[in-house]
DNA sequence: GCCCAGGTGGGTA
DNA sequence: TACCCACATGGG
């Protein structure tokens, strides 16, 4: 299994190249993107990255100073923003009250009993959780998305039944612990994803094995 | 106009 | 545990 999974990874490298994810500029944009990402389309999180960025609340004291209904209006773009604003806020809070507000703090403690508490956190699901950890602190922890799920379910390695912690372990079991490879895997995934599961390429061109999205005969 | 996006939490059986 | 639903904007 943990070869099958490397040579899918390599096919997926060799054919997108290294992406060198997270697309942000810090480890805290990384923790705001992961969870104005969430069930949306990575444009949308960047108009509201961005006008967090003109607004100068792009960190910690800023968005803890903020009032929500201001920051509501800031990340409207990436949607359900009255839910995220609060998902914001409740992260910050958390943050301030249990590390001062700093992500360096954070990130110093065991990073497996880190995630347990991050889990805690009202809008912190697992792969916010993950995103966090492996993006934003360099925690070799594996990040599983839709992607993902949808993709080993159709080249026949996960049930479709499969719930985000054995999806996660598939990975974790049988591979290395290791950073960047654990970066790159889920980058090139999404990036595969974004391309043949949503039919803008013909599968003729796909990288991998025919069968792996609904294009494929 | 319709479908879906790099989820999550709350409610119900 | 296993579904079902709300949450919302913007691009294809």
């Amino acid at each position: 299994m943990g070869q099958q999974l490397l040579d899918i990874f390599e096919r997926l490298l060799a054919h997108y190249g290294p992406l060198s994810w997270w697309p942000a500029e810090t480890p805290f944009e990384v923790c705001v993107g992961a969870i104005l990402t969430q069930n949306t389309a990575w444009t949308n999180v960047e108009k509201a990255v961005r006008a967090l960025k003109q607004a100068n609340v792009l960190d910690p004291a800023g968005l803890r100073d903020i009032g929500q209904e201001r920051l509501a209006q800031l990340i409207r773009p990436a949607g359900y923003f009255n839910v995220k604003s609060q998902r914001l806020k409740d992260f910050i809070g958390w943050l301030q009250a249990k590390f001062d507000g700093s992500l360096e703090q954070m990130f110093a403690n065991d990073w497996q009993g880190l995630r347990n508490e991050l889990l805690e956190v009202r809008g912190i699901g697992p792969e916010t959780c993950d995103a966090i950890l492996l993006y934003a602190g360099q925690k070799p922890t594996f990040v599983v998305d839709a992607y993902t799920r949808r993709l080993f379910n159709r080249l026949g390695l996960l049930s479709i039944n499969s719930g985000y912690e054995e999806t996660r372990a598939l990975f974790m079991e049988n591979l290395p612990a290791d950073v960047p490879l654990y970066n790159e895997y889920h980058a090139l995934i999404v990036e595969h994803c974004k391309q043949f599961c949503r039919k803008k390429a013909s599968c003729g061109e796909c990288p991998l094995a025919a069968g792996c999205c609904h294009a494929c005969p």
